[in-house]
DNA sequence: TCTGGGGTCCTTTTCCTT
DNA sequence: TCTGAAGGAAAAGGACCC
């Protein structure tokens, strides 16, 4: 694309500079913040069971966090139960432990290692400083989660300097200063690019990519390094002999438009010559919001019924207080449901009134769940609301976001609504 | 022996109406 | 009343991300 210049305006428009801000460990590093002296140790964070975690806090309930001894923190050894490891240390991954890793594998390679666990409050507490930072100096970020995001440094004054390596110094250092936490840094001209030059130095490094760049720094990478380029994508690419984002780019549009369908195929292609026009987002709606836990043991919709509804019941209160929190209320309820298998089902139930109270949920979703094959014993269950809409102070739906019934025919769900609701669990 | 939770987006399937 | 095509919307599933 040629840059056009502005009509009335002499100079031609800056070139764009789109930055993308990775924090280096994030989890881990607001950890170590909290206990220093678990520096070089291996930590691994993760984990659902409460009971270990509780015992902890419980009995260092008045030292500081600082003074704990290392000796009194909990093990991984003879972890019993679900649940997985969320991050680990660097030093605990020389053992062979990594991130998605269940408790108890992690147990027998590494039963020595510290287990912490995972505190979202405190992580989204550090996120929300970070970015403050951020936006104080260049103001079009995009929130891209917990730990990272976009920042377009075009027309922020010296985002041009030395291609974006003088910003990203300043807002690096400034994150630091503050915070004492490390980040990484990649300047390219889009967000695609930006992603994976903030992968080429990690730790605290800052990688400037252009244009030019992509058949030196970029074709040479796997293709799994695409943000969007998942295992399954990965298998297949390499099934037809493609393993780097330079082969990628070699092979015919038509081609991978035919092997990986319309839309995907032709992204591909464009991936791997680095383009990419999608803009900096700096504020956006949720689309659902949801609830889902995994149980300790699979439990069965007719044996454990009980118990089942029980926990049914709170993750619909659990998903109202959170559309309460965040003001919004949604038309669309789903349930999901995992098998010991893994294998998901998913029910969606319509309704037309938004509903935001957990009373109206548990219903609308006992509606979806009653579609549901129960046979089989459930390894986890979430609730989900989705068509969101805005509500106002009063809790009343916005009314210019309500979306307008443009037919009057009944959904085969919305019928069912007329049915009594006899609930499953 | 295992494999969390909270999301987004896209494609395919299913169901309904004309 | 049946049949089939076309098209839209909702539902379901899957891939991907942090």
């Amino acid at each position: 694309m040629t840059p056009l210049a502005e009509p009335g305006t002499g100079a031609p428009p800056r070139p764009r500079r789109i930055a993308h801000l990775d924090m280096d460990a994030f989890y881990a590093s607001v950890e170590l913040l909290r206990y220093p002296q678990l520096k070089g140790l291996p930590v691994v964070i993760g984990g659902s069971r409460r009971q270990a975690n509780e015992a902890f806090a419980g009995a260092h309930a008045d030292t500081p966090l600082a003074r704990i001894p290392v000796h009194d923190f909990p093990r991984l050894r003879g972890y019993t139960g679900r649940g997985v490891i969320t991050t680990a240390t660097y030093a605990a991954r020389q053992f062979g432990v990594g991130s998605a890793m269940g408790l108890m594998k992690a147990a027998l390679l590494c039963p020595d290692a510290i287990l912490l666990p995972v505190d979202f409050d405190e992580y989204r507490r550090c996120s929300r400083a970070f970015k403050a930072i951020v936006t104080d100096i260049a103001p079009v970020m995009e929130d891209r989660g917990v730990d990272e995001v976009y920042i377009d440094f075009t027309d922020v004054p010296g985002g041009q300097r030395e291609g974006g390596r003088v910003l990203a110094r300043l807002i690096q250092k400034s994150i630091f200063d503050t915070t004492g936490l490390t980040c990484s840094v990649g300047v390219a001209p889009n967000k695609l690019l930006a992603k994976m030059a903030s992968e080429l130095q990690k730790p605290n490094g800052i990688s400037i990519v252009h244009e030019g760049d992509v058949p030196t720094r970029i074709w040479p990478l796997p293709c799994r390094k695409i943000n969007g380029i998942g295992p399954k994508a990965e298998a297949k690419l390499a099934s037809h002999g493609i393993h780097t984002i330079g082969q990628l780019a070699e092979r015919d549009p038509a081609w991978l438009r035919q092997h990986f369908g319309q839309a995907y195929g032709a992204w591909l292609f464009e991936a791997a010559w680095g383009r990419d026009d999608r803009p900096v987002v700096t504020e956006s709606e949720p689309v659902s919001i949801s609830r889902e836990t995994t149980f300790e043991r699979d439990l069965h919709a007719v044996r454990d019924r009980a118990e089942l509804g029980a926990v049914f019941t709170r993750l619909c209160e659990q998903v109202a207080a959170d559309l309460a929190r965040k003001g919004y209320a949604g038309r669309t309820i789903g349930v999901k449901l995992r098998f010991a298998d893994f294998q998901i089902v998913t029910r969606d139930h319509s309704v037309v009134e938004p509903l935001r109270l957990a009373t109206d949920i548990r219903r609308t979703a006992g509606l979806a769940l009653k579609r549901a094959p129960l046979q089989r014993p459930l390894r986890l269950l979430g609730v989900r609301v989705g068509k969101l809409c805005k509500l106002d102070a009063d809790g009343h739906p916005l009314p210019e976001v309500i979306q307008p019934q443009n037919s009057t025919r009944k959904t085969p769900s919305a019928l069912m609504d007329q049915a009594q609701s006899a609930l499953v669990f």
